[in-house]
DNA sequence: GGGTTAACCTTTTTT
DNA sequence: AGGTTAACCC
């Protein structure tokens, strides 16, 4: 068959990683040099070339979206089909390992999955069993205990013993945790990875199966990936060996929830005769950018070395934007924006990046104001939402009864007069008797020890989930919804509440007989399709917002930027503190994985970069002086040009209009927001805010030495510098 | 049992 | 600041 399509618009580096022979493959990419290219042509020429069935290849990607992605291209690449591969994240792999084998796995034929937030909500039930005190023991980090351990692969069991009384105690709770877990049907997101690897790992047969059904496997993003995940790896590859796997280890940043860099070391060492393929070419950026994240991230240690490079245009400079304040640096950055689009570029081209999400509530209101269309990515998604998860509760009650967190959730939801002393009854006694709070309350509805008022409540709750399981039968997943949503009054409740957030509330529920209507699943896992589709809630959350149309500025944190590109990009808030966090600052491993951020963020950029920093910003309600991120003076300085805004000009288009003129005591300039000032007695500072006018008129200073002080303007004695 | 106020606590993210 | 959760009162 000619094949030579699929190398058309390969360079040699990415020609000779594709048509590699089989065998163990690592291929180092850097940033913009053809990954996902040299992914999707392997699966081609695997198939067109090798002649090798869809069905005998495995492949992984780090989000759901780029699984959907590398299907279609691969679908257009070679003209037909490829249902019979099996491509998704490692949880979703693993979540449909464990369906066809839930009783090899030892898990309930209807297990459902846990989400983190559900998870936190078992954690602390566990505890109170244990009768620990959360003031103590803070749920998170016990959360972040047991997810750790999981994702290396321990039981509790597993975890070394030491002689330390505070760990024996978090092994307690995880061990309570896990016993619930079995209880209940549920498996978490870890719990999918574990079992899913314990299953291949202890069951000759499965191993010995799916060891020959995956011929090739391929993973991207590799340097993501955490243990578990890498041995689950190992174990399917088994004898053939034939792992194609893609990554860079610069661009690193999951470290923090349990990735491991060093797989990609561990790679060479695991696999003996590994041919190693680097491509370092990158056809994203122009030069000087490239110079500049070059120089950033050659600031790290332990890198495997490698340096990209390009022989398109230098380009522009980088160029660097000090701000006053947030506001200002907003303003900056959409003003920026705003011309870029008045010369013919889309909005859409355009990437506004930060470090944490918190980050875009400035930009989104300004964006507003200005009536720019923008679309921001993160935050909390479709299926995280509280109204869709209540629903989605309700569902899962229906789909299995001894699912006690959707038991917890709907139980009093809308509210029906089930308060916290009859849940406690109901849980001491589930607790004590080692069943579903489900089957406990039936019990005790049996018995004698409710009050009358709560047995009443409790009734109406049972009938409730009954009669809905009863007029579920027959029906389709969307009448079901429908069917639930009027049973249930959910859409009732939430419209009887005040405000806009009732009806973005009961707009979303609505959206959810959508999201029904427009699933489907194909899978033959055996599934019926509720439980297909309760799945498809827990292991993808959901966009954010709906698809938008319109022409939009890109607003996302620096993570979510990962594996895009943008012809403009503004990387911001580059402040110690804030970029690299606070969190990370101490820690030399923490603050590379930083750096890695910070290269990553600045080689989305195609065309033009621009980094931005403000001398003041607001953070938890406070005013904060800050100082320029390390990262900007890791930038080589000939591949960075300073934008300087005469003051005039800021305060002109930025500002609140000065305080009448006179009114300043002394000095040569008016007191104005952003302006500096001096005091006699708390030295220098800038004006952050003023209020009211004429002799009544109080300013908030922030003094470098003395904090932010409120000072009435005409005793106040200040020079304006 | 339900509604209202006071303390609290802030990464990053997918699954 | 803002949002959530926990204590508190009706």
């Amino acid at each position: 068959m000619d094949v030579s399509h699929i190398f058309d618009e390969l360079n040699d580096a990415q020609r000779a990683a594709v048509a590699a022979p089989p065998g163990p493959i690592l291929v180092l990419a850097g940033a913009g040099s053809g990954k996902t290219r040299v992914l999707t042509c392997r699966v081609a020429w695997l198939v067109e070339a090798m002649e090798i069935s869809p069905l005998s290849i495995l492949a992984v990607t780090f989000t759901n979206k780029a699984a959907r992605e590398m299907r279609g291209r691969i679908e257009k690449m070679l003209g037909f089909p490829v249902g019979g591969m099996w491509m998704g994240t490692f949880h979703g792999l693993a979540h449909r390992l464990l369906r066809q084998h839930w009783q090899e796995a030892g898990l309930s034929q209807d297990f459902q999955i846990l989400d983190s937030d559900d998870q936190l909500r078992l954690i602390k039930r566990s505890m109170k069993e244990l009768a620990l005190d959360e003031e103590y023991w803070p749920p998170r980090e016990v959360q972040w205990f047991i997810n750790a351990h999981k994702e290396e692969g321990r039981r509790p069991d597993q975890v070394p013993q030491g002689p330390d009384p505070q760990q024996r105690t978090l092994l307690g709770i995880y061990e309570k945790y896990e016993g619930l877990c079995r209880r209940f049907g549920l498996v978490d997101f870890a719990e999918l990875l574990l079992r899913a690897f314990e299953l291949i790992k202890d069951n000759q047969i499965l191993r010995e199966r799916y060891q020959k059904r995956f011929q090739h496997v391929l993973v991207d993003e590799f340097q993501d990936t955490n243990s578990i995940q890498y041995n689950w790896l190992k174990l399917l590859v088994g004898q053939s060996r034939n792992l194609f796997a893609v990554g860079d280890d610069d661009q690193s940043i999951y470290g923090w929830r349990g990735a491991r860099v060093e797989n990609i070391l561990q790679f060479e060492r695991d696999f003996p005769g590994t041919q190693t393929f680097r491509l370092e070419q990158n056809y994203r950026s122009t030069g000087n950018i490239l110079s500049a994240a070059n120089g950033v991230i050659s600031r790290n240690d332990g890198r495997l070395g490698k340096k990209l490079w390009t022989d398109g245009a230098e380009g522009e400079l980088v160029k660097l934007y000090t701000a006053y304040n947030e506001t200002d640096e907003a303003r900056f950055v959409i003003d920026r924006i705003a011309a870029w689009a008045d010369n013919g570029g889309l909005r859409s081209e355009v990437a506004v990046l930060y470090r944490s999400n918190a980050q875009s509530r400035v930009f989104e209101e300004i964006l507003l104001d200005v009536g720019m269309p923008y679309r921001v990515y993160g935050g909390l998604r479709f299926f995280e939402r509280a109204e869709i998860k209540d629903a989605l509760a309700y569902l899962r009650l229906c789909s299995s009864r001894q699912n006690d967190p959707a038991f917890e959730r709907v139980v009093n939801t809308p509210t029906r007069g089930i308060g916290n002393k009859t849940l406690e009854q109901i849980r001491a006694y589930a607790g004590g008797k080692d069943l579903p709070m489900w089957d406990a309350m039936e019990i005790m509805l049996r018995g004698n020890d409710l009050s009358g008022r709560a047995r009443g409540s409790l009734t109406v709750f049972h009938s409730l989930i009954e009669e809905m399981t009863g007029q579920f039968r027959g029906q389709d997943l969307t009448a079901r919804i429908e069917i639930m949503l009027e049973l249930s009054k959910l859409i009732e409740h939430h419209q009887k509440e005040k405000g806009e957030k009732g009806q973005a509330r009961v707009e979303n529920l609505q959206e959810l007989i959508s999201a029904a209507r427009n699933f489907e699943h194909e899978e033959d896992d055996g599934l019926k399709p509720m439980d297909a589709f309760l799945s498809h809630a827990s292991l993808e959350a959901g966009e954010g917002q709906a698809e938008e149309w319109e022409d939009c500025v890109q607003l996302m944190s620096l993570h979510s930027a990962k594996g895009l590109e943008f012809p403009l990009v503004f990387l911001t808030g580059l402040e110690e503190g804030l970029f690299p966090h606070q969190r990370s600052i101490k820690e030399p491993g923490r603050l590379e994985e930083e750096r890695r951020l910070c290269y990553v963020g600045m080689t989305r950029a195609m065309q033009q970069l621009y980094l931005t920093h403000a001398e003041v910003r607001r953070l938890y309600g406070r005013e904060n002086y800050t100082r320029p991120s390390r990262f900007l003076a890791e930038v080589p300085g000939e591949f960075l040009s300073e934008i300087r805004v005469t003051r005039a000009a800021k305060e002109y288009s930025y500002n609140p209009p000065a305080v009448s003129p006179g009114m300043a005591d002394e000095g040569d300039g008016d007191v104005s927001v952003g302006g500096q000032v001096s005091h006699p007695k708390f030295g220098d500072g800038v004006v952050v805010h003023i209020e009211g006018r004429g002799d009544y008129a109080r300013v908030q200073v922030n003094f470098e030495a003395a904090g932010s002080k409120w000072l009435v303007l005409a005793y106040a004695n200040l020079t304006t510098l």
